[in-house]
DNA sequence: TTTATATATGAATGCATGTTCATATATTCA
DNA sequence: TGAATATATGAACATGCATTCATATATAAA
């Protein structure tokens, strides 16, 4: 793993061997870039609307399509999207496509933002 | 709040008043609206990278611009739009600009993220 | 006051992404 | 087998956003 300060800067405050240890002890970057990329899922109001429907009861497409005023094609993508993070999943049911929250920590990932905006109300 | 669920399209797996009842639960849009900005503010590496930092200690910008590969003017907006979602707060303390992680909240929302990421790895 | 440093901001650009439309696949029922 | 329903996918368009460059403001040092 690369650590790199860059000193051309020179910061006063800058405490190098400090600095040095914290960027290590960040986490390695594909790790963050699948953090990114997993808040990038959550950032859009129907995939999140589809999450909380979806913490109450598993659903079909079908379902998702009345109770959301989007085109199917736009909750198949979405549910795309969040398969391929893994934060849904699918199973057949016959012709049906009913899908479920993959596990708590998603659950507990929005509910705690949830949290976090309707604490603070700037 | 409107209620609104889209007969039209007929499925037959839909529960009518189960349905309605879980569209009620729904947070409202305003809230989801806000959940998926902080999210999407969350969605940035640069963002990520300056929120794991600050985690570690509070910060000024041209620290900060030593410990990344990006642009003050980059590092500046990014502090921004996290100040704007109060995910980070100023301080000043002379002609330094002194960031620090805003509450306790944003640590846990990026921990857990992290959880989820490293515990699944597909 | 002049100069240097620290931070912020605006404009421009390039890239990514969400949605819709059109269509394809798959499953059931007649 | 054929028709209807359920879901998925591809292309296209429009929008939004992150970054950089250039520059402005603010604070401190000389």
């Amino acid at each position: 793993m690369h650590v790199h300060i860059f000193m051309d800067k020179n910061c006063p405050r800058v405490n190098v061997s400090l600095l040095d240890e914290m960027i290590h002890n960040l986490p390695d970057a594909n790790v963050i870039t699948r953090i990114s990329t997993t808040f990038q899922v959550l950032q859009s109001d129907t995939r999140l609307k589809i999450l909380f429907l979806l913490a109450q009861k598993e659903m079909c497409v079908c379902e998702l399509d009345c109770a959301l005023d989007v085109t199917q094609s736009a909750i198949s993508h979405s549910l795309r999207t969040l398969r391929q993070l893994d934060l849904v999943r699918v199973k057949k049911e016959g012709r049906f496509a009913v899908y479920h929250i993959a596990d708590d920590h998603v659950k507990a990932l929005i509910d705690l933002c949830k949290e976090h905006v309707t604490e603070c109300s700037p």
